[in-house]
DNA sequence: TTCCAGGAGC
DNA sequence: GCTCCTGGAA
């Protein structure tokens, strides 16, 4: 008997399907632990499970548990961090990590509403922790989720509109399990997760291999793909930046860290400048001749086209005492917490 | 080369 | 409503 797009069902249906065709392998799900799992979902914000795995398990080893994170300086979070992006994600894991400590006693609260109002942890990941957790019967709402819903319910109004949004959540909180909470909600939020990153895609849905064949709405209409549905107003800029890459003959570079607000805020990084101009004016004006351009290098970030020109100096070890920063040995800066696209360039060149 | 997925904070 | 990053797919 065919599913119908409504409550009924939908949940169960889930349940089994992860039971017999779901993720069971990922290193986070081998427990309910919340630190790890707070940990895994902070990771899978806005990034890939493949990317998240070594990651996850490089903290895991040098944080077992959230006092030891807590206690750490946010230097080394941050450079154990490097190359995920996104590094506002960092320092309020950090942040939220001390808080668990100071206030909590060491231990995460237990309720969605409790989580939420701790750094990092918004609506959805709120609702990750505690269902998975703690079983509680909350809705996640991330970015699968709201493509296997749209899609079986053919929810298609704009989900830029915020109403529209809070009419989903709705549905999802509708959707979710009616029984058994305590064994059924943690493996149906893993469910919908798993459905939505391995079966309903953004692109080229295995439709055949899903489910909620027949009871979905935007399947029965052929555009599974049209769903959800988000106009989005993204004027993406261009900036251009100049980097003073000054290094020594030994191999160390001169890195100062980046403010707090702004890109890559908190990491090291070789000065910025908005000029060439404003570059050569903080070189004593006997090194001018040294500095050479180097290639352009394009770096795109959510709504902004960075282009990077490096003007690189080879010079005598010894101070550029107009403006902050160190020299770092090659040893070292190995080791910072940098930019992804700095640490691609110095790598390059030095090995 | 361009396009795109992916939540929280302010 | 705007800001933050990256790598893989098209």
């Amino acid at each position: 008997m065919p599913l119908k797009p409504s409550a009924d069902g939908f949940a169960p249906t889930l349940v089994r399907w992860q039971r017999a065709h779901g993720r069971h392998d990922l290193p986070w799900q081998q427990s309910r632990d919340p630190y790890r799992v707070w940990l895994s979902e902070i990771m899978l914000q806005q990034t890939q499970v493949v990317r998240v795995r070594d990651y996850f398990a490089r903290f895991l080893l040098r944080f077992p548990e959230v006092s030891a994170l807590a206690q750490a300086p946010l230097d080394d979070v941050l450079a154990l961090w490097s190359g995920l992006g996104y590094y506002s994600r960092a320092r309020n894991l950090h942040h939220c990590a001390q808080q668990v400590m100071a206030v909590h006693g060491g231990t995460f609260p237990r309720t969605a509403e409790q989580l939420q109002t701790l750094p990092g942890i918004g609506p959805s990941t709120a609702a990750a922790i505690a269902s998975i957790c703690f079983g509680e019967r909350v809705a996640i709402l991330d970015g699968n989720v709201k493509r296997v819903l749209t899609r079986y319910l053919g929810f298609d109004t704009d989900l830029a509109m915020a109403s529209n949004e809070r009419a989903l959540w709705q549905e999802a909180t509708r959707l979710l399990p009616q029984t058994d909470l305590a064994e059924t909600m943690p493996r149906y939020t893993q469910a919908v997760m798993d459905l939505g990153a391995t079966v309903c895609t953004a692109r080229k849905p295995a439709c055949g291999a899903c489910p909620l064949l027949g009871a979905c709405r935007a399947q029965a209409l052929g555009t599974p793909e049209a769903f959800p549905v988000k106009t989005r107003k993204l004027k993406r800029s261009a900036q251009t930046l100049w980097l003073l890459w000054a290094q020594t003959h030994d191999g160390a570079v001169w890195l100062s860290q980046r403010p707090a607000p702004g890109v890559w805020a908190g990491l090291y990084c070789l000065p910025l400048f908005d000029e060439r101009d404003a570059l050569m004016n903080c070189l004593p004006l006997a090194l001018h001749p040294q500095a050479q351009d180097q290639p352009v290098i394009k770096h795109v970030l959510t709504h902004k086209d960075l282009y990077l020109h490096p003007v690189q100096l080879v010079m005598p070890a010894g101070s550029l005492p107009q403006m902050a920063g160190a020299w770092v040995s090659a040893n070292q800066w190995h080791k910072l917490g940098l930019p992804a696209p700095i640490r691609k360039m110095l790598s390059a060149a030095n090995g």
